[in-house]
DNA sequence: ACCTGAACACCGTTCAAGT
DNA sequence: ACCTGAACACCGTTCAAGT
């Protein structure tokens, strides 16, 4: 895959595959799927609509090109970041903080979620879920939780943290910030500790009834 | 509204306007935002697409009409239903198995919490979204949590409930189901009242640190 | 009152032709 | 190698005309 080719006509450099699928992600995040659109990105990026088709076969292309990008940017250079910490419980703390405060994704996650009525939204959706579930169960196995447990509670930290900025974008104002967010990312960090230690099959004793 | 006035040409009765309602919300929780579109409803219901604005201005009319429909269907008829149970612990597990177990929306959810893209859409999500987070926090009141901590117990609620339907779409292989649903359920409930009973400003005990 | 049919705009896609 | 421009299909919207 070339990345540039250098200027060719008119002192305008010749649009590489990545500009059209970096400033498809841009116009995903921003204005969700629909603003995917062959004929006005075309127009923002300064070429006919025809150019297009020389990089790409389809419109569905383009978005699995931008879906690759988002997936690389938004799940598997995380990854790597928290890694490169050494205590567990430390990474743990940091995704929350990555997830819940500096929202993650910008906006182009509720879209795309969701937007699974597109064959290949939906597939770069079950990649993503699919490799961040498999990453919390780690992280929890590596904090010591059995691996059952360790799967469940890294299910309800995502079923969580997707509520969360789903519930951002619809509703800002019932999102809690500041100290109601400290509060809220302290409550959903012990639930999960105590649904952690939980013992897989059998009632286990709870403080109070609901 | 007139419900439908009798056949008119051809034995075929004519169409009211609830009936392109329905039919929109149907194939939108099924399809997505995307498939509601008029030519296609129309051809599918055996008129024209012209006829289609006789009984709307446009396809966000129609749009918000069946919008209403959910919100009537997925709403406001849930919280009635649950309203006549008489013990608020019942309604809340009664609301967790409607939730979590049958699935409400039936599609529609999903597609439609993060088409916010769509000022219709949005604007029906809104207020849907602050009719279940205020109905959930009553419904902690009701059982003797302090407003502050109902308020905060119903977000934390909701937001799983969110999380859990996306992923069913996203990944339904990855959702718990029989016996680990029902630990799921389990867990998050106590989890629920863990975060009820607590204080609302100051540090608080838990089990153990993760 | 409710619908048809033709018209037009917008966007996806193709392709011959340009540089 | 990369792009233009014209063409066509599909869907939203309008409107005059039908019953």
């Amino acid at each position: 895959m070339p990345e540039r080719k250098g200027p060719s006509r008119k002192g305008q450099p010749t649009l590489s595959r990545q500009a059209w699928a970096d400033a498809a992600l841009d116009a995903l995040a921003e204005r969700g799927v629909a603003a995917v659109a062959v004929e006005p990105l075309a127009a923002a990026l300064g070429v006919t609509k025809g150019s297009f088709y020389w990089h790409f076969r389809t419109r569905e292309d383009l978005l699995a090109a931008a879906l690759e990008r988002w997936h690389e940017r938004e799940t598997e250079e995380v990854i790597a970041a928290l890694q490169r910490l050494d205590d567990p419980a430390v990474r743990l703390r940091r995704l929350f903080d990555i997830a819940f405060r500096d929202a993650v994704g910008g906006g182009a996650e509720a879209a795309l979620l969701a937007a699974t009525d597109s064959p290949v939204v939906a597939a770069a959706v079950r990649q993503v879920t699919t490799r961040r579930l498999a990453y919390l169960a780690e992280l929890f196995t590596d904090l010591g939780v059995a691996p059952g447990a360790a799967e469940h509670a890294g299910l309800l930290a995502y079923t969580s943290y997707v509520g969360f900025f789903t519930l951002q974008r619809a509703e800002p104002a019932a999102v809690p910030r500041g100290p109601a967010l400290d509060r809220y990312l302290d409550d959903l960090l012990a639930m999960l500790s105590a649904a952690a230690g939980a013992r897989p099959s059998p009632a286990h004793p709870r403080q109070r009834g609901v």
